[in-house]
DNA sequence: ACCTGAACACCGTTCAAGT
DNA sequence: ACCTGAACACCGTTCAAGT
């Protein structure tokens, strides 16, 4: 079983990191351990150890590689609109159908608590960052006439309300409450909240 | 060590949720361990299976009394207002408060997942939907142009809207969005969507 | 009848020892 | 130098055996 030199270091952290988002995929945070992801790629468990710091670090990749894939795909299929407020609505509709298509890995960006008192590392609250500034850039030209400051609290509301319908969606909460299509409450979210911040007095 | 016969299968149970609320409310989901409970209340771990069916089990019914207590707190709070807007916009800044004062208890209700393709049992269902039928049943006199099916609609937006804001605020993901008060951006969410939804045109 | 205590099959993490 | 394999301190769950 011995395989050393086979890989370099970084070799063995794309497996590792490939490996564990597929077992996260299939099973969900519940069924990823380090012994399962060391044994997918061949390899001991000390050996993950050597090129993670823990499980946590390796989720903490994990969960980077996720918000660089949304991100990409809420700018790529904006870029389709010219309208800015099919613009805005659009990363809305990106977000719950990655949120859909990749239930486990999406909410495993939000579930993951790291232990008491620490914080996730500074390039990870930018890529959290950079999405939110999204949705900020894209409000601002529907909204020119109020301040920076509230456009950003208005940014925030949508994406908080919208994130919330991928929250309930997910966990099947909004069966309960007889949704019905789960693209058409986001519309109505976005639409109805736009009204009321766009339309004057 | 032996206690037998000290308490009834009930004492027992009573015992066990509460040992279980106090480490979750102290320590999160993950300082949770059957063991821990046990020893809490000076039994065997093997005890605790006789009284639960599993740790599944256990957490559904912690969630169940959670519930409970928000649905009651968001009754009172706004039994202290006539005015039909302020109860709603209350029943938003209670579910806000007790999240914030209660993050362990409340975030476990949403992210305790079942065992694959498993749904909560019918009567802990109804207690998500009885939180969600107040949502609707305080809407209504706000929205007497509306269709019933448009309100339903319009509740399981407001409902999510403000989940949403607790999640990221829980998880600290609103300070990267620059939020200065998660209260403030609670009643610019509602008054926003509602002033869009009840607007005719 | 009620509860224990030990067992089983798993964990995350570390680190001396092997090649 | 690189990786292993065994160890440590934990898990959830079961169930024969003790009182």
């Amino acid at each position: 079983m011995a395989r050393r030199n086979d890989h370099s270091r970084d070799e063995i952290r794309e497996m590792a990191l490939a490996a564990a988002e597929k077992i996260i995929s299939e099973q969900g945070a519940k069924g990823l351990s380090a012994r399962k992801v060391a044994a997918a790629i061949g390899y001991t468990v000390g050996t993950l150890y050597l090129v993670f710091d823990n499980l946590d670090d390796l989720i903490l990749q994990i969960n980077a590689h996720t918000l660089d894939q949304l991100h990409d795909r809420m700018l790529e299929e904006q870029a389709r609109h010219k309208d800015p407020m099919e613009r805005l609505l659009q990363l809305g509709h990106t977000y719950i159908s990655f949120a859909d298509e990749e239930p486990h890995r999406w909410e495993l960006i939000f579930e993951h608590r790291l232990p008491e008192g620490q914080q996730p590392p500074g390039w990870f609250r930018e890529k959290v960052a950079r999405m939110f500034n999204l949705v900020e850039a894209s409000l601002e030209p529907l909204a020119a006439n109020h301040s920076p400051q509230e456009i950003k609290q208005a940014a925030a509301a949508l994406w908080s309300g919208v994130h919330g319908i991928c929250i309930l969606a997910i966990s099947r909460q909004l069966d309960v409450a007889g949704v019905e299509s789960v693209q058409d409450l986001t519309h109505s979210l976005m639409s109805n909240y736009l009204k009321g911040f766009i339309t004057p007095g």
